[in-house]
Formats: structure tokens, C-alpha cells, sequence
DNA sequence: CGTCAAGGCCAT
DNA sequence: ATGGCCTTGACG
């Protein structure tokens, strides 16, 4: 009982953050050192230089900024720097904890009443040059939030500016002409979905019997953009994207799938947007600002997360990517077995070859010892997995001590 | 016992 | 200073 729509949009979301931070030269650990020696920058320029893979060593202050902007939080860095465990004291872990039971407690009608945006975080303004940048981190709390839904320039901007930034610290990236088709603005499916506003997140705790959820479910279906339909929509978005550009300017295939996945979401957005009870959330002021501009990922994804609770969300995301990752060190290791038996096979072939040739003259030979180092076929492929930027911990380490100590 | 998000270490 | 790799340790 997943959401798919809280799927997908947080699995957008994580990967433009994740490609901010792990690829776009962000970077964990210049964050934690930042704040965990409380460092201070300054911007010689004018606080507003761009950040990415190559330029991110020029200015420290705006790259400290766009961690920031793009949700990096100061208390994610602890202040007793108590390595490992899991944050048992956070407050985000305590209402999660708290809705959890909750839920199990209320067995049968659905909650009535409006979506409240409760616990909406206060959004942190930059601090300005003069201002300590560092409030008091506690300890054990929250990790990186990296979920929060703000991001900026990139050649495929997915979000407006971030509101909480200063006006000219990072220029918004000129809105796509209103994407591949015009505005989908059914007041058919706007008015069905005004009706009894019911639980948030039926399809949480089991098969709903609630006839308003079960409405709600046929709502949602029904109002569901065809599948077929909307890849060939993209696709034409994609040719014409490229026909439009000089041979030179041509998308790669990364920048593509970035398009790509900004159409999909774009998609989703406009459905989540008719279809998720927008009308019954109360806008903030955030959000009020948000709201402007075609692209209304930023709300959408607030109003995601507070339907269906922060944290829930950000569980999925992390399951999700934790999925991505598991499978890709599976394949990767079946492939790096593969490539090492082959190798071994080979080496070994060739020794023995080399050993009868010679053993009648270099006896001495045979204590050689027959280890190898490891096979460079190995390497190439680590190689190759470091360049897509997997992030390595525990969970992506393919071959190292660990392994040599199991065995 | 595996997971995962913190931390530290250290070659660059 | 940077960033990749490894260790930690609560949680489920």
C-alpha cells in the first residue's frame, strides 16, 4: 500500500537533490566541515556565483548557500559528534512515532475535517553576511533533510527559485513554455474532487473500506493521464526539444533524461495538483508564493508531504533509493564474480603454460607465490561505478576489507 | 543481523 | 581543503 504519486515525486525530488549534492559538487563534506568548524566565508562577488561540479571550490560562501537553499540542514551535522545510531530524539522521528500510533489506534471511519499544514517548517532565511550562520546545533538530531523541496539553476531546473532565498542570490531559470501541452485545468475533476474531504492517506494501512476512500481511489483512477498518451507526448517534447537546438547545443543523453524526468513530473504535478484535495489545503505563505509560475512542483511536494506526513514520504524515498542501491550492487557484484573467474581462469591457464615450459629448467620457480593481485578487470568496473557516483557507504562497498575479512 | 545515516581517517 | 572510503551504533 504505497502511494505512487508520493513515490514517484519523491523519487524525482531525491534525485535532483541527490545529482545537487553528489554530482553537482555540493558535497556531504563540505557541509559537515563547514559546520562542524563553524567556518565562516565571504563572497568577494556578489553572494550569487554558480555553483556546480566544476566551480564549486571558486566560492565557498555560495556553496555553503545552496546547501542551504537545497535543504542541507546545520543540525544534521551533531554537535557531540556521536557517530552511528539512528535518531531515536528527533523531533521529526517523535511525530512519526506519535502518527503511527495514532493510526493504529483509529480502526474504521475516515477523519474528516480539512488538511491542516500542520508542523509546517518555518522556512530558514540565509543567514546574512554579518550573522552567525550556525544556530546551535542539537545533538542526535535529524539527518539531512533531503527532501526538502527547494533547488535552483541547472541546465534542466526543475523547481522555481527557492522562496526563502534572497531575491537576486540565484537566478530562476526561465520556465518551460508551459511544458509539452497546454495546461491541463479540468474543472470537472477540480469540482469531484471538492467534495467530503477524507483521510489523507487511505491506501497506508490495508484495503480501505471506507466508501470515501474507496471513492477517493476511483477519483484518482479515473482522473489518471493514459499512460501511452503521455509517453508519446514526452517523446514529441524531446524530438522537438532537440530539433530546436544547433548540432552543437544537442542534449546528451544524460540532459535528455533529465527533460525527460522533469516532463514526467511536470505530468504528475498537474494530476496530483486536479486530484489531491489542493483546493482543501491551506496555503501559507510559502506556498502562496509558490504557487505563481507554471511550475508548481515545490507546493505540490509540500502539500505531499503534509497529506501523507513528512516522514512517510521521506521513508519511501529512502526505501526506494535503498532498493536502487541494493540492485545495483547485486549486478555489480555478479559481474565483478563473473569478470574475476574469468580472470582467475585465464591467469591461471597462462601460469600453467608457463610452467611447463620452464619447469625443467627453473625448478625454483614453483614456490612462486600463485596470488595475484587483484584482476584490473575489477578496477575497471569500479571505476566505472565510481563515475555514476554512487555514494559510498557500507551498503555500496563492493569490494574492499570487508569482504576479505568474511572470508 | 542487516540497514542506514551519522562520524572519522587519509590520500590527494 | 577536498572527497572517497571505512567505522559506528541504534533500530527493526
Amino acid at each position: 500500500g504505497r502511494c505512487c504519486v508520493c513515490v514517484c515525486v519523491c523519487v524525482f525530488v531525491y534525485m535532483y537533490v541527490y545529482l545537487d549534492v553528489c554530482v553537482f559538487g555540493l558535497g556531504l563534506g563540505f557541509f559537515k566541515r563547514t559546520v562542524q568548524n563553524n567556518k565562516r566565508y565571504t563572497c568577494v562577488d556578489t553572494q550569487s556565483c554558480r555553483i556546480d561540479k566544476l566551480q564549486r571550490k571558486r566560492c565557498p560562501f555560495c556553496r555553503f548557500q545552496k546547501c542551504l537553499s537545497v535543504g542541507m540542514r546545520l543540525e544534521a551535522v551533531r554537535g557531540d559528534r556521536m557517530r552511528g545510531g539512528r535518531n531515536k530524539f528527533g523531533p521529526l522521528y517523535k511525530q512519526d512515532r506519535a502518527l503511527k500510533q495514532q493510526k493504529r489506534a483509529l480502526v474504521g471511519p475516515a477523519i474528516g475535517g480539512r488538511i491542516e499544514l500542520e508542523g509546517f517548517p518555518a522556512s530558514p532565511s540565509p543567514p546574512g553576511p554579518g550573522q552567525s550562520p550556525h544556530p546551535p546545533s542539537r545533538p542526535y538530531t535529524w539527518a539531512y533533510r533531503a527532501l526538502a523541496p527547494s533547488s535552483d539553476d541547472h541546465e534542466a531546473s526543475l523547481f522555481s527559485a527557492p522562496h526563502h532565498c534572497q531575491p537576486s542570490a540565484y537566478p530562476q531559470a526561465p520556465a518551460p513554455p508551459g511544458g509539452p501541452w497546454p495546461h491541463v485545468k479540468s474543472e470537472r475533476q477540480a469540482s469531484a474532487c471538492s467534495g467530503p474531504p477524507a483521510e489523507p492517506s487511505p491506501a497506508a494501512e490495508g484495503p480501505p473500506r471506507d466508501p470515501a476512500a474507496l471513492q477517493l481511489i476511483d477519483e484518482l483512477r479515473r482522473s489518471e493521464p493514459d499512460e501511452l498518451q503521455l509517453r508519446s507526448r514526452i517523446l514529441s517534447y524531446l524530438q522537438q526539444e532537440q530539433a530546436t537546438r544547433g548540432r552543437q547545443a544537442r542534449l546528451s543523453t544524460f540532459g535528455l533524461m533529465y527533460k525527460m524526468a522533469d516532463q514526467s513530473l511536470f505530468s504528475l504535478v498537474e494530476w496530483a495538483r486536479s486530484c489531491l484535495y489542493f483546493k482543501e489545503l491551506k496555503v501559507g505563505f510559502p506556498m502562496a508564493s509558490c504557487f505563481k509560475g507554471s511550475l508548481a512542483v515545490v507546493p505540490c511536494i509540500r502539500a505531499h508531504r503534509h497529506a501523507h506526513t513528512q516522514t512517510h514520504i521521506q521513508r519511501h524515498t529512502h526505501t526506494h533509493t535503498q532498493d536502487i542501491r541494493t540492485h545495483t550492487q547485486r549486478h555489480t557484484r555478479t559481474h565483478r564474480d563473473t569478470h574475476t573467474q574469468i580472470h582467475i581462469e585465464r591467469q591461471t591457464q597462462t601460469r600453467a603454460h608457463t610452467w611447463r615450459r620452464t619447469r625443467t629448467r627453473v625448478r625454483t620457480r614453483l614456490c612462486l607465490p600463485l596470488r595475484q593481485k587483484e584482476p584490473p578487470a575489477c578496477q575497471s568496473i569500479g571505476g566505472s561505478l565510481s563515475g555514476l557516483k554512487i555514494p559510498s557507504n557500507n551498503s555500496v562497498t563492493l569490494w574492499g576489507r570487508r569482504r576479505s575479512q568474511s572470508a
